[in-house]
DNA sequence: GCAATAGTGTCTATTAGACAATATGGG
DNA sequence: CCCATATTGTCTAATAGACACTATTGC
């Protein structure tokens, strides 16, 4: 028998869109080791209040935004004895999703230890093996926004068609072409447009539209139960 | 601070082709809980031996087959204080191939409490969220075999096409067209014929191929740091 | 009417699936 | 020649991308 614990922990990737880009929501250190640099936010696995790891992510995020939660989904687990200096670690990484408009809420002028960080990431100094942890996790958002269900969680409760394709845009990182998106979605029903409602801007006012009633996201992690 | 460290373990759904059938590795429980259910080789984590969890899957995998270490990659991650009656429980579930000439030695004639046991899984007492955790394994697995790739890890050293296409069949569970699978296989230069070589059954012989060389499988697991 | 955005239609190149046709080896 | 399997070719339906066209609002 082995007495030697590791140190379990749950860090989350929480990307938005601000200013038509993706960016991932990253916080400078305050202590050793690598202080100064910048890391996702992460959490130690508390067993006497986590229900399970995704509870921990949740609860890594909530020091950071006080928001309700948004979409989690697994993306991997790093483990081994040479990541962090205090000893043997997992961590299990998360990445989750902000819808567009509670973005600014969160990193706003006060705190200036927390900053919504363009991706793919610029040369800026990165905590950790945070770097190639950020490109996983977007790499697998790119993949799942091919269908194109998962950016919802991106975006208000009513939007317009045109808002759900600059999203689309913004997290593949390039132009995609209006008719063909369009088609596509017409194809799934999990769009409903809202009856009469329309956004007005200064042109031609669009379709608001919302996700379908009852509508669940395929999620790969584990059930309740 | 907290002491209650969690158990840290690793399952493996082992893959192989046998009678033109997925199948999964199962193993017989000894000890409760769930004497006698059928459960996914596990092992827990041994800080001071394994560099990582990768490793601890391929020690649950030595005990019972001996062999040496086929393709592994992770599929997820449960957590939760209510898994295992010995108290928080972490488990990180690893999918693997074993190439289909070594299948018939792992689990032979002797050993009564190892079976290959086909999926989708038949009525069959299976321990803890197994059951669920093989669906989950096995619905990854289907996806990656989409691009013809992954499966040679299923195969010998040398197959025809024939064979590799018998063996996304029995992936996927459903009939395959033969021209359209080997257009696609035309386009990725993954595969290289063996000058000459042909493997003659009774009819018309079949060309034989390998994987080009240095081809690297993509995985999205950790790399080596 | 003009500007600017919303929404639709058309053409074409690519692709997947069904299925036919040809090739080769052993009897 | 016949059989069974390997390998290639052809036709067609579905799809994605490029791009043009129409529609609607405020001014």
């Amino acid at each position: 028998m082995n007495f030697l614990s590791p140190i379990v922990a749950a860090d989350v990737a929480l990307f938005t869109i601000l200013d038509s880009t993706l960016r991932v929501l990253l916080i400078q250190r305050d202590n050793e080791p690598q202080k100064g640099a910048w890391a996702l936010p992460g959490a130690l696995l508390k067993p006497d209040i986590d229900q399970s790891l995704e509870d921990t992510a949740r609860r890594a995020l909530a020091v950071k935004t006080h928001l309700k939660i948004p979409h989690l989904e697994q993306v991997s687990v790093f483990s081994g004895p040479d990541r962090d200096p205090r000893g043997y670690s997992i961590s299990v990484i998360f990445y989750a999703l902000l819808p567009i408009d509670l973005a600014p809420a969160v990193a706003g002028q006060k705190a200036k230890d927390v900053a919504w960080v363009p991706v793919p990431l610029r040369k800026r100094s990165i905590a950790f093996d945070h770097r190639h942890i950020i490109q996983l996790a977007t790499a697998r958002l790119q993949k799942k926004v091919e269908q194109p269900v998962l950016p919802l969680h991106l975006l208000p409760e009513k939007f317009t068609l045109t808002q759900l394709q600059q999203v689309c845009e913004a997290v593949l990182g390039r132009k995609l072409d209006k008719s063909s998106f369009r088609r596509k979605l017409k194809d799934d029903h999990t769009l409903v447009p809202i009856s009469k409602e329309v956004e007005g801007g200064a042109y031609r006012p669009a379709q608001l539209y919302r996700a379908a009633d009852g509508f669940r996201f395929e999620s790969e992690s584990e059930p309740k139960k």
